[in-house]
DNA sequence: CGCCAGGTTGATTTCGCTCAAGCAATGTGG
DNA sequence: CCACATTGCTTGAGCGAAATCAACCTGGCG
């Protein structure tokens, strides 16, 4: 599959191409000029992290390209992943607006490019735009509604739900559907992060997979699921925006 | 115990105990008094609900006095129970912010007195006020980390140490030491809703409790509880801000 | 009084976790 | 190139925590 090479040129902040569908699409021309000089890109392989769970923060990350997850671990180093970042995805600003600090980890799981930006930055960039408080303000606010909802979910749906749930969501971004009507996702997860999203262990997900191919709901082969039913399939969920 | 009356007497939002308190504190004189004419007063009795899951969102509710809860319900009718409102809370923000439906219903709990402010009108206070915009974003980066763990919680420990650590937070509000650092919890709420609000059922918290008597850790009577070494019983927990 | 909701307790079941083993793919060093 | 470790995934067996189902008790209230 299209493994797409990650450019390590520089990229100017003015050519991001990320940057519309931002928080940052609110800069004025200075201002922007301003985070361009600022920042610094950084490039990570998987694995490695961008901060740590309990880190004081330093500033604001933005994921250029590549997939981050955002990860929480237990005192048995158990891990759950909160949830995935895609490419524009600014990262670290919840800490930093609310002075405390991570309450995850952000690792790094496709090869990624990662532009820094200090957090006396941001902060003279909110002081002097309001309109950027509010972009982030409406982004916390989206981040906190699916928080509710995964929360309710985790609570009440059962593993094969909850997985169901999941391949409904990253249908959008990594599903592709044929003439036919069916539907073809590739995972960018291991089986054993697809567990922790979903917050189980990978012995059952392997087991709620197993279940699924013999109910003949779908065929999973690799990181590659096939679904020749998708509305079927999904149907028997409570259905969410 | 104190089971104040709540006063009928339309409260000035210049006299609100709880504005120095909330987001509300950096209105200016002028805004203050729009907010204060734009605002109407309701009381509400428990079981009454201030809005529903789903409704859109007409304005921000401020909770005066009484008890609130954040409920998301199951489409069999089970429900959990996100948190709670005391005193001072604002309701509402995040569906006003995001421009989405409510996620949760606010159903009241005890007696309350709750302003009600127009969405127009909190929309305008925030175009003419970035401080505003400011305070609700401490406020949304907050609550997002204090769900993110509370997912995570829920994941990843026992009814038992949920329940623990549901006391450790209730402590803050309704708890209170004798002279001899024995700590007695008047709880707010029912099994049911207590249940509910660490995501399991009224039967598995009654057999928690009896565990703990059992234990020795905490002695139950209805909605009082002792406990006689808060430290020991709260000793066992990832300690948390 | 009877009714009903809330709470507790008991019996049983089930879902998901733990522990353990096996297997395929990949890497590594001799 | 082979022996070997390593890592990720799957499967099996057994166990345990919590849900479910059901009965019963209690206190409040018409």
């Amino acid at each position: 599959m299209a493994r797409r090479k990650i450019s390590h040129e520089p990229v100017s902040c003015f050519a991001c191409q990320n940057r519309q569908r931002s928080e940052w699409c609110v800069l004025t021309e200075n201002e922007l000029s301003r985070f361009d000089k600022a920042k610094s890109i950084r490039h990570y392989k998987p694995g490695e992290f961008i901060y740590h769970e309990g880190d004081a923060c330093q500033g604001i990350h933005c994921l250029e390209d590549g997939l981050v997850a955002l990860r929480k671990y237990n005192v048995d180093g158990q891990s759950t992943l909160l949830g995935l970042a895609n490419p524009g995805r600014t990262l670290g600003y919840r800490s930093l607006l609310s002075g405390s600090p991570h309450v995850t980890s952000a690792e790094v799981i496709k090869p990624s490019r990662v532009c820094f930006i200090d957090r006396a930055v941001i902060r003279e960039l909110l002081d002097h735009n309001p309109a950027l408080g509010y972009q982030f303000l409406r982004r916390a606010s989206k981040d906190l509604g699916r928080a509710a909802v995964l929360y309710h979910q985790g609570q009440t749906l059962s593993v094969r739900d909850r997985f169901i749930h999941l391949l409904l969501v990253l249908r959008g971004k990594y599903g592709a559907l044929d003439k036919a009507g069916a539907l073809t996702i590739e995972l960018p997860l291991s089986r054993q992060d697809l567990a922790a999203l979903i917050g189980t262990r990978p012995e059952t997900l392997a087991r709620t997979i197993r279940q699924l191919e013999d109910d003949g709901e779908a065929h999973f082969e690799g990181r590659l699921i096939h679904i020749a039913e998708p509305e079927t399939l999904f149907a028997g969920l409570g259905l969410e925006s």
